[in-house]
DNA sequence: GCCCTTCGTTGATCCAGATCAGCGACGTCC
DNA sequence: GGACGTCGCTGATCTGGATCAACGAAGGGC
């Protein structure tokens, strides 16, 4: 380590979120691809990085925008998009603390990505990161197991999507939810619910009411309760399974 | 993964498409990841490749089985397809001439591929495919622009399987197919369509009989002609353009 | 040639989920 | 505190595509 660690910095005076970017205090540090990093190599990454806030509804990535920035999420939630010419959409996918956003290799992100709660991004400068692949073949590496591992979830997706009952696909969608959480020995797990009502029909392929409506019966079948607005409790984590159809 | 036992002729006997193989005399060679080595980086992998013949209907991979060898399809057309317990298919991919099979960095491979008509695959172990990568960055870039260009097109794919309507639905897949032909200059072209009807339906979640009804639909409205079995003519790209709804 | 199976087409009917509509619970802005 | 807007829930009705069913065409084996 060549840096002095007492160096001053007038950063330490904001209270902004911005303040968790400092890699060494970050806390996505371990989930990010910046986990395949050494400490020096993550101090030069750190140089060429900045952090920037999202509010809710407020649009990420355009379509067909040349991207020139790649980022680390944070925290909060951002959901990835596609749209037709009519206004119908398909969320492809949604973005939670320590995912990667952005496509590396290709030029173009037909894609939006708009926060769903407030975001807050660490950016990296798409052909700086590129270069950084080249000198550092692991994290290339890295981040092709992260796009693969992307794809594996989108084709288990198009599973849901061309051939699931509503009821499997909101199962499956508190089941995401749950395995992101962990825990998979208890039969009761606490899941937060960052995005609307409308925002999981456009994941599911289905309509606001009909998935209102599977929630419902979740929660008759004393599957599911609700605590608050966004959170939700699974009480029978084994029944959630069985409707989940599985795959 | 594991290929499948199959064929006893022996190969001598036979006008073996297997001699195309020679990768100075391969129809794939600028198609498939080949492309980016030089001869005596082709000379090398070659040395460690094999090909082998599937008759349509074999089972190429196996669900959950360990992959252990990828490849490069040579000839014929694959689907890559996921089931549900109860026997509900929804297929994520077809590969052609040229395509790559096979996820490079997860173990497992959570997808069933079968031929659809015969094909020829030109294989690699898996471990030593990775130690080329390591030794030659351009490899492993190459496969990684595959990969996201996979992950394009299976995000557009959710959109169709989410929001799409049935003509929608088959208007996007015969669009699909003329792609691969390119000739997108003209407003007429010839696809060869090697797949079933199920096939189709299982590709865009919808049912056979749906799809039976929207290619006679297409017929009556002067977009379509058929050719035989597995051969149609587009004679309205337009048409058909306007059709698909476009994304 | 003939039987038999598989595949694709078309018709009739059904139903899961969409659409249309109303209502209550919150939040937030004056 | 009142007016308004947004969000989620629920009920009533409609409909696109599924399901059930019949049939013709195209191999393939013998």
């Amino acid at each position: 380590m060549r840096m002095n660690e007492m160096t001053a910095e007038p950063e330490c005076l904001r209270l902004t979120p911005a303040r968790a970017s400092r890699c060494a205090v970050c806390g996505v540090r371990e989930a990010a691809f910046c986990a395949v990093l050494s400490t020096s190599e993550l101090q030069q990454l750190h140089a060429m990085s900045s952090q920037k806030l999202f509010e809710p509804g407020e649009l990420i990535v355009e379509e067909d925008a040349a991207v020139r920035q790649v980022a680390n999420v944070l925290g909060g939630t951002i959901k990835l998009f596609k749209l037709l010419p009519d206004g119908r959409q398909q969320i492809t996918g949604f973005l939670f603390a320590g995912d990667f956003l952005g496509p590396m290799l290709s030029g173009e992100y037909a894609t939006f990505a708009e926060a769903v709660t407030q975001v807050e991004l660490c950016l990296f400068d798409q052909d700086r990161l590129r270069e950084r692949m080249d000198a550092w073949p692991h994290l290339e590496r890295r981040l092709f197991e992260d796009a693969t591992a992307t794809l594996d979830r989108a084709l288990d997706w198009m599973l849901l999507l061309g051939r699931k009952t509503a009821t499997e696909r909101v199962a499956s969608f508190f089941l995401m939810l749950t395995d992101r959480v962990g825990e998979a020995s208890s039969n009761r797990v606490m899941v937060e619910v960052p995005m609307s009502r409308a925002d999981i029909a456009d994941y599911l392929g289905l309509t606001m009411e009909t998935v209102s409506r599977q929630i419902s019966q979740l929660k008759r079948q004393a599957i599911l309760t609700s605590h608050g607005a966004h959170g939700v409790e699974v009480i029978d984590l084994r029944g959630l399974r069985r409707l989940g159809g599985s795959d």
